[in-house]
DNA sequence: CTAACTGTACTAATCGGATTAATACAGTTG
DNA sequence: CAACTGTATTAATCCGATTAGTACAGTTAG
């Protein structure tokens, strides 16, 4: 399903994060569609199982996926919300670069900041 | 000159750094005045030179102050204003990025918006 | 009702990076 | 030279984040 990068130095539960989200976003895992259980997915990756629920648990306050106790956790509708928040922060990021430009930081500078802490 | 409340959980040098960035922006120091030596200040906290040289180095890389070699460390002609300012609005963007991160944003289309209109 | 699944809550152990300390080096001044 | 300055480097410490262990609670199929 998905695999971990052990040279990536952050945190096993960012990398569950990332990995469903892909899968997600990508429409790999269709909305409604049942995730691995929490212990299923800690076993194919051989790690606590409580790794794999704390990624869980913060995918679902992202809105990504609901979790139901009893049922399983599946990937939530999303109808265009994410769209629409995109172009909310789009449009803050373009009011902050005018304010870089008006304090005379290169935008060199900027894309540095942007490139560091990616996976 | 300045305090160290030990309720604040926050590390001794942004400590240090507060209290004097407060006293440098409120003209209590003006510019070019002399600041303690790193180790005046230290016995005078009690605490080791060392916190108090960090401190002093991340002020200046602030743009806040200005430390010479063998002479001492110095409010710096602008008060750091502008530097301030920029780490203000470096805060913020990270703030944005990292809900582009959350929505799967990938960061080559962030860098794309960067270089847009710029002449 | 029970068994075998689900997710969840809580506490303790571990680990690693941030913070602090110790020490030595180098420049300025009188 | 002596007595100050700031600086660099390494080692020790500390503390919060991360992970693990364990027990609890809801759902469902047989």
């Amino acid at each position: 399903m998905i695999q971990i990068n052990y040279n990536d130095p952050r945190p096993i539960y960012e990398k569950v994060k990332d990995g469903l989200r892909r899968l997600i976003l990508s429409g790999a895992l269709p909305p409604d569609s049942r995730l691995p259980s929490v212990r299923e997915l800690a076993m194919s990756l051989s790690i606590n199982p409580n790794t794999i629920q704390r990624a869980y648990r913060e995918l679902e306050s992202e809105g990504c996926i609901v979790s139901v106790p009893g049922k399983g956790s599946f990937v939530a509708r999303d109808g265009g919300a994410r769209e629409q928040r995109k172009r909310e922060l789009t449009e803050k990021l373009h009011a902050i670069i005018r304010e870089f430009d008006a304090l005379g930081v290169p935008r060199e500078e900027l894309i540095a900041l942007l490139k560091e802490g990616k996976e």
